[in-house]
DNA sequence: CGAGGTGTTGACAGTTTTCAAGCAGAGTGG
DNA sequence: CCACTCTGCTTGAAAACTGTCAACACCTCG
């Protein structure tokens, strides 16, 4: 993979957002990134460590979670292309949570000392990191309205429709349906049911004509009922409006 | 009020994460900052708004909520004196949720321009800030796994230790008790259930001995116990070590 | 073929919500 | 001072939602 693929996702990603100039460009081009291909499972990092280095996730899905109580696991949030899961790592050194692999992926690991001389040198790149932090944090907010006010239903519409939204914004749709190598306890687990109530789930939201979950595809079939389903709005998510 | 008391809980958090030197003092206190009294439930701002300014909470509390479904509330943060609640609005230009004033606040607002200039020259304080937007986010997804994972009860002990951990921090704490001007309908907004649920939940707490809810004041009674109700671990606070 | 992961089902238990009502205290105005 | 209102807290009973347990079908893979 050349440099100019690994960031491709990365740097589309930036320029939402921010001016990226030449320059700034050049010096993310210039990043030494180390890319690694990681199966469904690996652990990217886990509570209590002290990375050195952050993730890019450039294909496939990380995900951050955290095991609960008597081992529930709570997953806390998806990253897709383009993202930088455990950004945070540069300034909270101790990981809060566990970062890992959904199906296979491609991450490339920028040591921090490279990307820290990038946010002193590079204003608007520093800017535009920020900005992702902050959206990333958006996002954990509805998590928390998702979990604490909706019905199990209305969450998994919801979850599916920000997957959506999300993986169209860097064109990784597929009409109304996309590719997410998920299984249902996963799901069960970002939206803090048991497996059998998800299943449950999944089955009348499919008896509805809603959507359809099909080994690791999601299909939307009725995106207007299911955003209904799902009070769905996508402020939260502050893409670009002209998507 | 001096612009030295003004900025003191703010100066005060900013140095526990950061080298903050006395260039970057003086900056924060030349900063134009229009203080303003406000009352419960006051609105700072709402969802769609535009903010100019940005608010430091001097005295009181000041919390984030947003309105799911058909008309419940989520709050999805507490925010004491020294925090800045609103600072994402500098970059995420919409608000995607409201900001409004918990019992009685001394809140402090700072225009976003001179704010912006401060970021860009003082990378000490842009770190810091950024910083703290950055545990903001690590106690978001806390609060996912509170309403994901834990049940009614714990969901309470381990909102009250939370609130606990952060007032001691910055010295507000009095023994194993603090005032905290919520009623059981708060309490009830942010961790996820009902009014009446909510009330059967702190009766169980006080039979069991473990805190008491008295009229803006919570006091902690039996500390080791609640912790263990509450499966509580500070780390994610990312707390000073030495508190 | 057997093992293990995933999806599915039924019955039952537990938690939480809803509805409806009553109580206590603070503040208001007559 | 006494209604009166308002808000917050409390209680009981029924209904709804969700979890747990146990079992089985299906599929892939070694």
């Amino acid at each position: 993979m050349t440099k100019a693929e690994i960031t491709a996702p990365f740097l589309k990603r930036l320029k939402v957002s921010t001016e990226i100039d030449e320059e700034d460009e050049r010096a993310i081009k210039s990043l030494p990134i180390v890319t690694k291909q990681m199966a469904n499972g690996e652990a990217i990092a886990s509570i209590g460590d002290r990375p050195s280095a952050c993730c890019l996730v450039i294909e496939g899905f990380v995900l951050r979670s955290k095991i609960v109580g008597v081992g529930q696991r709570q997953i806390m949030a998806f990253h897709q292309p383009g993202d930088i899961p455990d950004l945070q790592s540069l300034f909270l050194h101790v990981m809060d949570h566990d970062v890992s692999v959904l199906g296979n992926c491609v991450l490339g690991f920028i040591p921090h000392t490279p990307l820290q001389e990038l946010i002193k040198h590079r204003p608007n790149i520093a800017q535009a990191l920020w900005r992702d932090t902050l959206t990333d944090a958006a996002i954990f907010r509805e998590w928390i309205c998702n979990v604490g006010q909706r019905d199990a239903t209305s969450r998994v519409a919801h979850l599916v429709l920000e997957l959506y939204t999300r993986l169209k914004a860097i064109g990784r749709t597929d009409g109304l349906s996309f590719s997410f190598p998920a299984t249902q306890a996963l799901f069960a687990d970002a939206v803090g049911t048991s497996v059998v109530h998800m299943n449950r789930v999944v089955q009348e939201l499919r008896n509805q004509g809603l959507l359809e979950f099909d080994r690791g595809r999601i299909s939307i079939l009725d995106e207007t009922k299911l955003r209904k389903a799902a009070d769905f709005d996508a402020l939260y998510l502050h893409l670009d409006p002209s998507l």
